[in-house]
Order: C-alpha cells, then sequence, then structure tokens
DNA sequence: GAACCGTGGGT
DNA sequence: TACCCAAGGTT
C-alpha cells in the first residue's frame, strides 16, 4: 500500500482546533494541562457510539454521584447500573465498575499512562486506551474512531471500502500524528468529523484541511468513506409480561451477560421467529394478551412484543424479583424497550 | 472476521 | 418514513 502520501495537516488542523474547539465538560481548553484522568475516561466510554448531546447529562449525574476512582470502585452494582438505564450498551457499565475496582485495587488509584498498560483493563479497546492515553497523559498515540475514519479516508480518498481498510486508516492516521499535542490533535480531528467533516453534506468551504483533501479535489466529499452494505434486520417477536399487585408491578434483574445484561426488566417470554403468546410466563395465570405491540429497534435486530397483563388479588406466588411501586417506575432504571412498555400499559389501565 | 450489544439524533 | 450513524468493545 502507498503509505508515502504523507502530508502535514497537524499544523493546520491544531491552529483551527486553538480557535474552534468545542467546549464540553470533560475537556480542557487547547494547549492547557490535560483534565483529570478520570474524566477522561469516564466521558470516553459514554462517548463510545454515543453523541455528545446525549452523554452529557450522563456525565455530569455520575460525576456528582461518584467524582473519583475510589468512589467509584466501592459504588453498589444495581445502583450503578440504574444510573447508567436509557444509555444503551449496558456491558460499558459493567465493565467501567471492573475497571473503577481494577484500578483502585492493582494501579494504586490511579491510571496507569500507557497505552499499552491502559488496554488492559475491562472496556478499554484500541480506541479508549489511546484516547485516554493521548488526551489524558499527553502521551503519543493514534486515536481512530468514526470521524477519524472518516476525515481520513477522504483526505486520501480511499477506494478500499470499511471495514477491510482499517489498518491502512490506522497507518495513514499514524503518518499524521504529530509527536506533540497528540491529545489535542485527536480531539481536533474528531471535532472536525463532528461538526465539519460530517457524513452528509460536509462543509468543505469552513474545512480547515479542503486544500489538503483528495476527496475535495474529486469534487466528491460525500463518496467516501467507502463501506460494505449492511446486513438487513431481521424481526423478531416477543412477549413482555405485566403483574400488577396493589399498586406494584413485578420487576426481574436480566442475566448478567447478553442482551439487556444486568439491567431491570419486565417479564419476558423467548424472542423468536413468529410471536409466543404467553409462552414463558413467568407464573401461571389468568394473563390477558393485549392487541397493542411495542416495537423497539436493537442493534442487529427489531423487537415487536406483544403485551399481557394480570391483576393479583389474594396471595402473591413465590417468585424471583422485586414487586416495585408504579408511581416509582421511572427510579427503577428500566431499560427503553421496558420504558416503552410500561407507558403503554398505564395508557391502558 | 463476524456476530453481538442500545439508543436517540439527523435527514 | 426508513435509514444512517455515533469519541467501540467483547466474544
Amino acid at each position: 500500500m502507498p503509505d508515502n502520501a504523507s502530508r502535514d495537516i497537524a499544523a493546520p488542523l491544531l491552529a483551527w482546533y486553538d480557535a474552534n474547539a468545542r467546549v464540553l465538560p470533560w475537556r480542557a481548553p487547547p494547549g492547557t494541562p490535560p483534565p483529570d484522568p478520570y474524566r477522561v475516561w469516564l466521558s470516553e466510554v459514554m462517548l463510545q457510539q454515543t453523541q455528545v448531546a446525549t452523554v452529557i447529562p450522563y456525565f455530569e449525574k455520575f460525576l456528582a454521584r461518584w467524582p473519583d476512582f475510589a468512589s467509584l470502585a466501592a459504588a453498589d452494582d444495581a445502583e450503578l447500573m440504574t444510573a447508567w438505564a436509557g444509555l444503551g450498551y449496558y456491558a460499558r457499565a459493567r465493565n467501567l465498575l471492573a475497571a473503577a475496582r481494577a484500578v483502585a485495587d492493582e494501579h494504586g488509584g490511579k491510571l496507569p499512562a500507557s497505552e499499552a498498560e491502559l488496554r488492559k483493563l475491562p472496556g478499554f479497546g484500541a480506541y479508549t486506551a489511546a484516547a485516554v492515553s493521548a488526551i489524558a497523559f499527553g502521551e503519543r498515540a493514534v486515536v481512530v474512531d468514526g470521524n477519524v475514519e472518516r476525515v481520513i479516508a477522504r483526505l486520501f480518498a480511499l477506494s478500499d471500502p470499511l471495514p477491510g481498510a482499517k489498518p491502512r486508516i490506522r497507518v495513514l492516521t499514524d503518518s499524521v500524528t504529530p509527536v506533540t499535542r497528540a491529545g489535542d490533535f485527536a480531539q481536533a480531528m474528531m471535532d472536525l468529523g463532528a461538526t465539519i467533516c460530517t457524513p452528509r453534506s460536509p462543509k468543505c468551504l469552513l474545512c480547515p484541511l479542503a486544500d489538503h483533501c483528495d476527496a475535495r479535489a474529486q469534487g466528491l466529499p460525500e463518496a467516501y468513506p467507502v463501506k460494505v452494505a449492511k446486513k438487513a434486520r431481521p424481526i423478531r417477536h416477543g412477549t413482555m409480561f405485566w403483574a400488577e399487585h396493589h399498586g406494584r408491578v413485578l420487576l426481574v434483574r436480566r442475566p448478567a451477560s447478553g442482551l439487556l445484561g444486568g439491567m431491570r426488566a419486565l417479564p419476558t417470554g423467548p424472542w423468536t421467529d413468529v410471536a409466543p403468546a404467553l409462552d414463558g410466563a413467568p407464573f401461571a395465570a389468568g394473563w390477558t394478551l393485549h392487541n397493542a405491540t411495542v416495537s423497539h429497534g436493537f442493534t442487529h435486530f427489531e423487537l415487536v412484543s406483544a403485551l399481557a397483563s394480570v391483576t393479583l388479588d389474594g396471595q402473591v406466588p413465590v417468585i424471583q424479583g422485586e414487586w416495585w411501586p408504579i408511581d416509582d417506575l421511572d427510579s427503577a432504571g428500566l431499560p427503553t424497550v421496558f420504558a416503552k412498555a410500561a407507558d403503554q400499559i398505564r395508557r391502558m389501565r
């Protein structure tokens, strides 16, 4: 691969960043000392596949509740999962806690500075280890996220499709990453990708790198990055069960791994190709299967769930779970798909 | 490598 | 509306 195509984009990009950096609660102004590594790490985990505007309120809430590694390492698992509810990709929350405890137990309460050591902690992949090392510790690391992939693919007009082009994009990113200010450089690339070099309708007239950009020269910035076609999302069917007793509803804890792992939930039956009706009910009762359904898109399938309900008067069956006050359901920390179902049920009552 | 893993914003 | 996509990681 011809990777001698290196070009000097660091100087114009950093100059642009010095004047245009977004002001974010976890970020230090350009050219100033790095922020608290705890803040950098917390924000980077929350920002995985999640937009800045979505993250900000969660970041503020977490920082107020768990201001440092020691407090987070001592956090109650259930309280942390509840606080993460609605943000998605719940394995991030489980890994966050595991990493905080590893830092407390094995690293003297401080994050290691090197990319290689960070990479060993739960939830630190190639991107996060590089980003934290560069942004929080000023190390030179090659930071490649979705923004950087797009910017690089356009700068060099890469015709190979993603994800196959990832190794080459990493080599090219390495070739343009400066020795100093690698953290600012990474954040500048991401700000550029998020605000100027956007997936659609990029604002090339405002781009500090327009004169360096092969895709711009071709007049086809939106043609990059080339991507392989995605597979269609299948539809799965299921049923959620609403068991009510004296103003309370039965909630269960989902298994620790897998979809919505570790989260509080309504009981569900199997999710299959055909509507399973009352299969998998949490206990035998006079369930009513409603006509209304709840649809919710997950990453790799679309769920269409029926709703079944029953109101119990006398004895409550002995069953694993919590009878949660319906008026206080907002505090249960339900993932969005169950919050939707609860709203639907409450509208029907 | 490919499947799995959430949710909401933007168009 | 339906689709793309986002500061990706784990298995």
